[in-house]
DNA sequence: ATGGGTGCAAAGTGTTTGCAAGTAT
DNA sequence: ATACTTGCAAACACTTTGCACCCAT
């Protein structure tokens, strides 16, 4: 079996996405740590989110151009704003009877689901307003 | 304003969607019209499944790895095989209320939402046990 | 004829991987 | 000491783009 250790880069990487209100990306994480440890490789940084969100400490959020990061860790599901590209949580409960529903309709074994609610955040409305004109 | 022209290869793209049923890549279909037009290129595949999803004549299915695309064009939901990477569509009607209720609970303009359910399917499930003996 | 569309190849993104050196256990 | 992890750069997979030519309208 395979052993895990804690290095000081995965525990960067583990503060770094907590540190964040917002849903960042992988890049994101990784301009935030260059500051701490200038050493720190991209690379690292991609196999840290991997592993930690394999193992079940942070959420891993897909979304179009690039998937997100999220310290919480209750499922839940998120808003994309298609102008900006902005994430964010939602108030709304999981809905945990439709994998219930579902795992019932076919023969999968069904581990979750994920909503994206695709929309215009309010800056984006105004923005594009401004710009048909 | 823009003139949309009805190319052949547009129309190509277009019934090579329509005619699989599964819910193929980009690449997929491409892979499809070479042997109907071996001139066919791939950027036009690319870009005639964006026209068309733009121009709401197909879907366009967003799920890790590659994007796939759907002849149907009312909205559904997805089921995403972890294991190898299949997609079907699910027998559940789309909530068009949750869209309302995010509306009303955000200040985005809501166009949609989009939900993946992951699992596993048979198949991956039998080689799974398989493997881990 | 005009400007949208095509084919090609090159460039972009976002992410993963091979390898030698480093380090947690 | 072992073998997991890192940093680097190169490789990858998927998609978009620049450009000259082509063709639907």
């Amino acid at each position: 079996m395979k052993q895990h250790r804690n290095t000081k880069q995965r525990q960067l990487v583990l503060e770094a996405v907590r540190s964040r209100k917002d849903h960042p990306t992988a890049d994101q994480i990784y301009q935030d740590l260059k500051m701490i440890d200038d050493k720190i490789s991209r690379a690292t940084v991609y196999r840290n989110l991997n592993y930690l969100a394999e193992a079940g400490e942070i959420l891993h959020v897909k979304v179009p151009s690039a998937d997100r990061y999220d310290w919480r860790l209750d499922f839940h599901y998120h808003l994309f704003c298609t102008g900006c590209e902005a994430v964010s949580d939602l108030p709304l409960v999981y809905n945990q009877k439709l994998d219930q529903e579902v795992t019932e309709k076919t023969s999968y074994v069904i581990e979750r689901h994920r909503t994206v609610f695709e929309g215009i955040c309010p800056a984006c409305q105004a923005r594009k307003k401004k710009g048909s004109v």
